[in-house]
DNA sequence: TAGGCCATCTGGTCCT
DNA sequence: AGGACCAGATGGCCTA
């Protein structure tokens, strides 16, 4: 749990008032005057933020918040400490005044700065919720948590490479395990249920809710999910919708039903991030694997989510003149166009890239 | 109600 | 100087 030192805000106005800072941000109209709903009431935030700041950093703009404060009044007054004791003066070069015109152009800045902030974050959300979607189990409802959904990249990357590297089949028990480790109880029971390993009541319901979102019966797999194969003439940026039509290749394909064992196998409890896993990706290295290649692989209709990284793995190996753009190496991925073209954040992306790379390196073996 | 997760604000730092 | 990035702080929402 993270720790709040300051405590909520009621404490946090003794403390403010006495600072001077409480009728000039209690007024609603304090911060950026363009607060969101959620950040209605935030006034611990702001008082935080201020004490924060005025306690550590005493950076200019502070200070020279702190000296408007003085200004009217008589100035070089001893400042007091949040306990009334007096704290010893101020060294170095005198504070400037904060005139009207400087608090203005302080206060555009940070209003500027925020809605840069705020908008860089919704980019790494975006990001964050299109890998989401090339994760093997992905539900509009059940999301995964930002964190969760790094993991489940992380070990996906990772089996795929091992699968890759050491023919393991992607159908395996052991490929599950890896896409388990270190997630979280739920976010285990949800790949395993994905994947039909002992689909428990909760499983089958998540399965339902993820057919339901798409509105495709049966399938598993979302629309323009990169994992399933673009078809000819779908729009490739910008990349994410959800649009069932993405699916149509797969659809009727009853699934291989995997073995049933418990997904507790995958992880008990909720361990903690058990350290870099550096999965054995390797480029250069053996590709060597042992599979049937079938020029009918992207139309074989694999039931996405039930092991629809197999069929990421089968048709990727082998690409074909139907699977539009893939032969034309990881640029054609549509996860590479996105992050091409429109995610400010590609890191993750990269990572799929790269883990595409490797596939379409296999097709050429 | 505690804990997990999230969005947001904020100041510092680094880079262009 | 200004923007990007980062990490700390905070309150809200949700769930077990």
């Amino acid at each position: 749990m993270m720790t709040k030192p300051y405590g909520k805000s009621g404490d946090m106005s003794e403390l403010v008032s006495s600072l001077g800072w409480l009728e000039e941000e209690e007024d609603g109209s304090s911060q950026d005057g363009e607060q969101s709903p959620e950040m209605r009431g935030h006034h611990g935030l702001t008082l935080g933020s201020r004490i924060h700041s005025c306690t550590e950093l005493g950076s200019e703009d502070m200070e020279e918040e702190e000296e408007e404060e003085g200004e009217g009044e008589g100035e070089e007054e001893e400042e007091i400490g949040p306990n009334g004791e007096n704290a010893p003066k101020r060294r170095g070069p005198k504070k400037k005044k904060m005139t009207k015109a400087r608090q203005e152009r302080f206060r555009a800045r940070r209003v500027k700065a925020n809605a840069r902030e705020r908008s860089r974050m919704h980019g790494l959300n975006d990001a964050l919720e299109s890998l989401r979607r090339v994760m093997p189990c992905y539900s509009k409802t059940q999301k995964l948590s930002k964190i969760e959904t790094l993991r489940l990249a992380r070990n996906y990357i990772w089996a795929l490479s091992e699968v890759l590297e050491s023919g393991q089949s992607p159908e395996s028990h052991g490929f599950v395990e890896m896409l388990c480790k270190g997630l979280s109880q739920p976010t285990s029971n949800l790949v395993a249920g994905c994947l039909q390993l002992g689909p428990s009541p909760m499983m089958i319901n998540k399965q339902e809710d993820k057919c339901g979102a798409l509105g495709v019966g049966g399938m598993g797999v979302q629309a323009g999910h990169p994992l399933s194969y673009p078809s000819p003439g779908l729009p490739s940026p910008p990349y994410g919708s959800l649009e069932a039509s993405h699916l149509l290749h797969m659809k009727g394909y009853k699934g291989p039903v995997y073995d049933n064992p418990s997904p507790n196998e995958c992880s008990s409890g909720t361990p903690p991030y058990d350290g870099p896993l550096t999965p054995p990706l390797s480029i250069s290295g053996n590709f060597a694997l042992k599979q049937e290649p079938s020029p009918h692989d992207s139309e074989r209709n694999y039931t996405p989510h039930p092991g629809h990284h197999a069929h990421y793995l089968s048709s990727h190996h082998y690409p074909t003149s139907t699977t539009g753009g893939l032969t034309g190496g990881p640029q054609g991925h549509p996860l590479f166009q996105a992050s091409r073209y429109e995610l400010p954040l590609d890191v993750a992306f990269d990572s799929f890239a790269h883990s595409h790379l490797i596939t379409s390196q296999m097709g050429t073996l």
